[in-house]
DNA sequence: CATTACTGTATCACTGAGTGAGACGCTCAC
DNA sequence: GTGAGCGTCTCACTCAGTGATACAGTAATG
């Protein structure tokens, strides 16, 4: 049976503390000091020095040339490992350039992880930056990847999402659990998510599910400014590569992939 | 002072004891056992189920729905933050998308990092797939981002380079240090590398050097089949590219690049 | 130039977090 | 049934990790 978790443990143990570390990293900070991580973590800076030390032996961590510090390379090489994305951006990529070319807009691949969207694989088109990046996170009920991929998800997925407070990004984010559901209930009839500023003002986008089963596993959508983009135009495009990469994602036959909260 | 490395000091420590169970994954393995980790890493198995446990619980690792393990979608994450990579990745990627365009053939992004060239960035043409991966190790003396990057680094890095046996990846790799040394003088003269099936059969490759200051920090390339592409043809295209990526590069103001081997 | 306020890290006596052989329960294959 | 594999809990032991203190180095200040 699974040890208990007794809240948050991550205090005396070493893997824990070397987590927190690692978490000091957020996408603003290209490198701190290790005063900073020992404030940030709070971990007594003799013992923050060494244990980073350590990690930069193990290239898990680097020093810059001005002796702050870094994420490492290995992170970097690790990271490309993972295997779920891994899988599934090798399938999805192709099909997402043809998207692409096709409609001359941002496409967006994006997997669920906890009570998140992660966003997987970005193919940007020419023109204004969105700000969605890869790695990225954003709440599921603001994405049109997250409200696809939630459509097509066990009720116990949304209703875990539900027992928290929905967070807005936008004054048209849908806060409200009763919408909520019935926007997922819409969703799952029309085969699509739509995003009408819900994620950001001025952006708009068609979403899709990637199913693996019964189930989605991961959403693909093409994003782009409001008054340059008609969704409805890319509805079928979107719902049909969705279609062809769920069906290359069925085809493989070792379920080496990393159990999603989906099974019951 | 740094403290002396002592050899290898990977054995007892926490810190160690992770980076080996990190190294486990190699490219092949989406998921490995328990126990085939406690063998792969030396570890006693239940002391190998205890940590793989703690990294468990912090998303470092992934238990997948047949009870194997997988590196985990934090490592994903932290990838994706990783300096060098990201800055070099962010300014390089449209440049690479228009060299890809012009040329149809495969574009890729590489630094040296210790004595392996590491792909940090692939564009896919149509066509056939290499066998080159984001994330993926070569030796420098067989490519031409490799051997481009080379040319342009302090001859400290190549001497260390040389004082170990060459690697051949195919019967054309020069493996010969006098010979690697006069072939470095003719890339720095020329300002390109090219790669005559010295990576791999019926593989051919123009790469230019993307500098930082007086060394190259990083390279590029344009590679495809050998009875398709005439490299020659992209010469001046991917020197140009190159030289307007280390323009933009040189913007950077903050210097919070990874310190490379490169000064003194 | 001294002062002050930071940094990062080496020291070292202490101690509890991590250890790992062994046992246990489980699932397979034969 | 037997046996060989698996993952993990137990628990007495012990050494790896700890962290207050000290110290050297840098940067900005008066």
């Amino acid at each position: 049976m699974r040890k208990d978790e007794a809240g948050v443990d991550s205090n005396r143990s070493m893997t824990g503390r070397i987590g927190r570390i690692f978490d000091c990293f957020g996408p603003g900070d290209r490198s701190l000091s290790v005063r900073e991580i020992a404030r940030r973590s709070s971990l007594p800076p003799a013992t923050a020095s060494r244990i980073i030390n350590d990690l930069i032996d193990e290239k898990l961590l680097t020093r810059t040339s001005d002796n702050r510090v870094t994420l490492g390379v290995r992170l970097f090489e690790l990271g490309q490992l993972v295997p779920l994305h891994r899988t599934l951006r090798e399938i999805a990529l192709s099909y997402m350039e043809d998207l692409r070319e096709a409609s001359h807009q941002t496409v967006h691949l994006a997997i669920l992880d906890g009570s998140e969207v992660l966003y997987v694989a970005i193919l940007g088109a020419r023109g204004p930056k969105l700000p969605s990046r890869v790695g990225g996170r954003m709440p599921p009920n603001c994405t049109g990847v997250g409200k696809a991929i939630l459509a097509f998800s066990h009720s116990k997925i949304v209703d875990e999402l539900l027992s928290q407070a929905l967070v807005a990004k936008t004054s048209r984010s849908i806060v409200d659990p009763a919408a909520f559901k019935l926007e997922l209930l819409k969703i799952k009839q029309r085969g699509v998510a739509f995003d009408h500023e819900e994620s950001g003002v001025g952006v708009t986008c068609v979403a899709a599910p990637i199913m693996r089963g019964d189930y989605a596993v991961a959403g693909l959508s093409i994003t782009g400014n409001t008054n340059k983009l008609n969704p409805e135009l890319f509805e079928s495009a979107v719902r049909t590569v969705a279609r062809s990469i769920s069906r290359s994602l069925a085809e493989i036959p070792t379920p080496t992939f990393a159990r999603l909260d989906q099974q019951i």
